[in-house]
DNA sequence: CGATCGCTTGATTCCGATCAACAGGAGTGG
DNA sequence: CCACTCCTGTTGATCGGAATCAAGCGATCG
């Protein structure tokens, strides 16, 4: 188990990256505490009680399921911005990690909820939210489901590349284990599909963990 | 394409199999239509404008994701009492077909989004039900992306004995390529893994579409 | 009866897993 | 500064499981 090195501030108002315009998160700025996370550290176990709703400042997080032989599936990660820990349960049916240094606005779920009961936007968000995670787990499970190692991969590269930058530079939060669990596939296989792609010229790889684009519709080709 | 070989009928009360008595069920018997569909006849397509909701009386259905060349994943199964198609978007993201003759309840999603604009009950269990399907999707990731063939048959036939009847006897609606496209598995290896199965003494195949669970403690064991 | 469809079974291939060694950096401490 | 370890990622060799290709089988139906 890890250590909790939480450093507990209160949040100076909406002045956060990523911070969107909707009422939700923007409840959840002022009425949050923002928490400090190191690397690797637990932000939730799987069965523990949903106390809290969170959302990203700074760094990555990842949200996994396990096998108890050890076998993971990494369900999502959640990038500066977005809002995760939401289940309607009483339990927590993933776990939730720091895969670096991050800074997360937590704040009472049940404060949250008794906000919804009160305020028909917010509920409404909290469906759409909801909503919108299950089309992405679902697009997920197509990866998952019917792509061999390269598409996937390929999948993986558009997949962020769209999310937090409009560049074609990437900058990997995640290690090569991480993006393998995301994929269904080993660590070594992901490592061997990104070192053909560069070597197809599809990609570069300047560091292990910065990827540039060269050629996107090569990329999009193998996804089909 | 298919031809729609609807018969409509209004729906006389509540009257039917599995029908919850959650509100949102109710309203949807009183609300809704009754049609019949044939086997194979698609239900709705990916891209196409959700305008209706769905509530399973008779038969099964299943909810798919197309690759455009040809490869496909399907996301869920939805038996007697369940209802689908409820999507946020003004669109569905994948489509839905009979795997058997069906009898369904369609409603209007406008009359539903309307309800449950006045009615907090109805707005909520629309939430509940989203993130019910959340969860269960997520779940099966873990089956995607971690587990081998002998262990996702073994988690299937769990899964879905527990769903229909608690007895040990199942009676298969959809056939060997549709278990195999739900996971992520070619027909064959389905086929060649139930007879294994049946070998190994852990079910018996009275016909291909009847299944009995002999020995369940070693199908969990499979599962991990 | 032939025909089609769903399923089974066999032979072979191939992709990705596994096992193993090694390389490169980052951090630590002498 | 170097020597050291730890950690992550790369690379190679081999193995195995599931896909693929192909044939046969048994229902159901016009």
């Amino acid at each position: 188990m890890l250590i909790r090195t939480a450093t507990t501030t209160r949040t100076p108002g909406r002045l956060f990256p990523g911070a969107s315009t909707d009422s939700l998160s923007a409840a959840m700025e002022l009425m949050g505490a923002c928490i400090s996370y190191v690397r690797n550290f637990e932000i939730y176990g799987e069965g523990e009680p949903t106390e809290y709703l969170y959302k990203v400042v700074s760094g990555t997080v990842r949200s996994c399921k396990l096998l108890d032989d050890g076998r993971r599936q990494v369900t999502a990660f959640h990038m500066p911005g977005e809002i995760f820990g939401l289940e309607v349960g009483d339990t927590h049916s993933f776990s939730a990690e720091a895969i670096a240094d991050s800074t997360i606005i937590v704040v009472k779920r049940s404060a949250i909820l008794g906000l919804a009961a009160r305020d028909v936007e917010i509920a409404h968000q909290l469906w759409t939210l909801t909503a919108r995670e299950l089309q992405r787990v679902q697009d997920h499970m197509l990866i998952l489901g019917c792509m061999g190692a390269k598409e996937k991969v390929a999948a993986f590269l558009l997949q962020f590349s769209k999310r937090c930058s409009d560049s074609n530079e990437i900058k990997l939060p995640m290690s090569r284990q991480d993006i393998a669990d995301y994929l269904g596939l080993t660590m070594e296989t992901v490592s061997r599909t990104m070192n053909q792609l560069e070597h197809d010229a599809t990609i570069t790889l300047p560091t292990s963990r910065r990827i540039v684009l060269r050629n996107r519709a090569a990329l999009k080709r193998l996804n089909a």
